[in-house]
DNA sequence: TCATAATATTAGCAATAACTAATAATAGAA
DNA sequence: TTCTATTATTAGTTATTGCTAATATTATGA
């Protein structure tokens, strides 16, 4: 079928490696999978991820640094949701072959499971 | 626009995660790169990738273990393919994302850059 | 201002992962 | 069988990454 596709160039290469390292990690992507659906401050990532404070802070700090996320300030919270929207179809592909039965419930007729 | 997709549950997580640490090396997202386009021997990707014989065939070993990759021997030499189709699913979406210019080569019309 | 809540940062340790060098295994050729 | 080419495996070292505990920062409220 696409048996001609090219191999990506060195450096598209490393950019790529890079980004997927960023949504490896599994409390990352799993911050990454809540955020799909809505921005939340630290406190609701650390409820919904069962993670510590502090390791939470790193792994939200590196994917910010890196362009993944963005954060905004209410209050004393901060809200972080995702900048880049590449990362949000990574993820959304990512879902799409590990929860594939959990893909079309907004696309698709969801009267199917009430 | 799809803000009502559901976050992935833990299991699911780990196994993206555990799926896309595979790939997210370099040197094994090269490899695949390689082998999106047709199956190779270690000496082959050795020079496609410039990577030693020995760190090259623990890489080659890893993704095999993991159902990434199978092998086939042909005299002395070891082709190797990409046994599981979403995880070339996965690369060519990584390719649209970090080289959309080389998307449409095998697709769209190819007389476009010769 | 002082106290508290929410988040960020730092340092140090623990766990993983990657690489190199050496050696082993296997297939084919002489 | 012996030699060579190709690939695999192992052991040991280095590098990277992640985690915890402690501390700092910032905003709010009393």
């Amino acid at each position: 079928m696409s048996h001609l596709s090219q191999s990506i160039p060195k450096d598209k290469v490393r950019a790529a490696s890079e980004g997927l390292r960023a949504i490896a990690h599994e409390l990352r992507l799993s911050v990454l999978c809540h955020l799909l659906a809505e921005p939340m401050c630290v406190a609701e990532l650390m409820e919904a991820t069962g993670s510590s404070q502090s390791n939470l802070s790193q792994h939200l700090s590196k994917m910010r640094l890196m362009g993944i996320l963005q954060n905004e300030k209410r209050g004393q919270q901060v809200y972080y949701h995702i900048a880049n929207p590449a990362f949000a179809e990574l993820v959304e592909a990512l879902k799409k072959i590990y929860c594939p039965e959990m893909c079309f419930v907004d696309t698709e007729k969801k009267t199917r499971e009430g």
